[in-house]
DNA sequence: GTCGATTACTACAACATTGTTGTACTAACG
DNA sequence: CGTTAGTACAACAATGTTGTAGTAATCGAC
């Protein structure tokens, strides 16, 4: 069953979650770089989709032409059961291990320097 | 600076905050399993450990001997003040990707079948 | 209408870092 | 010195990361 996910791809899964409807590379990227702050390289979140797609963690498909200026058609992903379910174990079993040390995590992430 | 994590190093960095003063292989390894019900094999623990202290994100010392039947001095592990700063960033950022989705999230998993 | 210039987006090869496993080795006590 | 808790490490698999090339769409001139 399920290997466990890295965490590259668990911010990933999050971004489509999020995302619903709308999410496509672009998108994708900048949703990870917004709320991380951490750059991205496009290169990456297509990459690391169609590993996960590979494993059968996420659909994907052409969408439409879009009266936009340049471009070519996007193509769209959303979860599937499958990675819904991976993505929950994952987050759980950090979340298990995190649980009740946050607090001083804190603390000793601040008392120690710039 | 800091590299991000991977999502192994940071269950390991959590058993390390929780275990204090008695960290070492056996220890970490316990934790792990037991709150996260994946199986982790003995080595993988030193090898990410000795990982984790090239990068100065940990430290360790070994131990006196022990009054028990037989076996080796331990050798006992602690986390160093970037360890603590990488894992809180890690774990942050994590969070502030699943903000909000979590319950949809656990619906999805759940529906989804076994 | 059709032909390119322009543009948003995708694909992928190559390399670096992390994850995982199995097996051998060490040092302690009785 | 036999037994045993514990550690080290080599080797391979998976994930993370980067750069660069390629594709398919619209616009505007003609």
């Amino acid at each position: 069953m399920a290997r466990s996910l890295g965490e590259f791809e668990q911010l990933l899964l999050f971004a489509l979650l999020r995302l619903e409807e709308d999410a496509y590379g672009v998108t994708i990227r900048r949703d990870i770089e917004r709320r991380t702050g951490r750059s991205v390289r496009v290169g990456q979140v297509y990459t690391v989709l169609q590993r996960l797609e590979d494993r059968g963690l996420v659909r994907s498909w052409v969408g439409d032409p879009t009266p936009q200026r340049g471009g070519r058609r996007k193509r769209f992903y959303a979860l599937e059961p499958s990675g819904a379910r991976a993505l929950y174990a994952s987050y759980e079993n950090l979340r298990r291990m995190a649980r009740g040390l946050v607090p001083r995590l804190a603390r000793l992430a601040e008392i120690s320097g710039p």
